[in-house]
DNA sequence: CGCGATTTGTTGCGATTGCAATTGTTGCAA
DNA sequence: TTGCAACAATTGCAATCGCAACAAATCGCG
């Protein structure tokens, strides 16, 4: 019916929502993905940065630009594998806590005042639908590359 | 209570929306922003840059690089404004009204079939949703792009 | 009128990211 | 064991975009 109001209200608030980010992480010398690493990262065992592409959905070329600056920063250390030499273990150091704190206080800030606006009622049903979507809009990334990489080894 | 679930979903969707719209339109030779603007343009007034970036929610930097695409590719022709002659006035070609009828299509289905799994009801929360969060963070955003601009101009 | 402030569009520059190619490592099968 | 496919991480390259600096044109106020 309306989806395409739906799309369009989305897209919108998207960039709205990066921008006010990029805004609130600058004071940090943050971008939005790499504070998304800082909040998957601890100080313990650490991430291979495969897993972190994974997780975070973004290339493994671009978690290993991610993870030179975060470590010119200082915030993580990477420490090889223990057993695969191939892969190293990213972890947070004290001093990539330390910004992880500051900069999530801030965030948090924000968000809360942002959805405050929502009551639980509404946020149980955004949650649910945006969860429905997740699921239908993973399938149709899924379905578009399996199509696009089988049309490429079977270029029958 | 939850706004950080919501958060993070909502972040996460944006991604995958994003991700699927580009290999949708990338068979037409566009990008999402692109495709907005052939969206917004016709045949007849023509848009100034400027409101262009304003309703696309960039720089005035990216529409003309946005336009200089459009152009080469001949979907688009500027003019110059008969008011001002700071001003252009941005047109779409027919082929510009073609290639936009047949990316259109193909989003268009896409995004059906992404919505269907909402009923009406649901579809009506989600955007009286989104619309009330896009009140607020524009608002959130016009707040801090308001001081930090007062900073600059009154360094007291 | 005249001059400074504002507006429009452009360019230079740096940051970010995806994609393809490459290097080194691992695992499996002949 | 050896050879080959798969995997981890990196690098080169191009596309994209924001920000600051800029030139030209317009506006506005004395």
């Amino acid at each position: 019916m309306d989806d395409y109001q739906d799309y369009r209200l989305f897209q919108e608030l998207s960039l709205l929502l990066d921008h006010a980010d990029r805004l609130v992480l600058r004071q940090f010398r943050l971008n939005t993905l790499q504070y998304n690493a800082l909040l998957l990262l601890d100080t313990d065992e650490g991430w291979r940065l495969t897993d972190l592409s994974e997780r975070l959905l973004c290339e493994r070329s671009t978690v290993t630009r991610l993870v030179d600056y975060l470590e010119s920063e200082g915030l993580i250390a990477r420490s090889p594998d223990p057993g695969d030499r191939r892969s190293q273990r990213v972890t947070l150091t004290a001093a990539g806590v330390a910004r992880r704190r500051e900069a999530q206080a801030a965030i948090e800030e924000a968000i809360g005042r942002r959805f405050s606006i929502l009551n639980s009622e509404e946020e149980r049903q955004l949650i649910a639908m945006l969860k429905r979507l997740r699921t239908v809009v993973s399938a149709e990334i899924a379905e578009i590359e399996a199509a696009s990489s089988e049309a490429s080894s079977t270029p029958s």
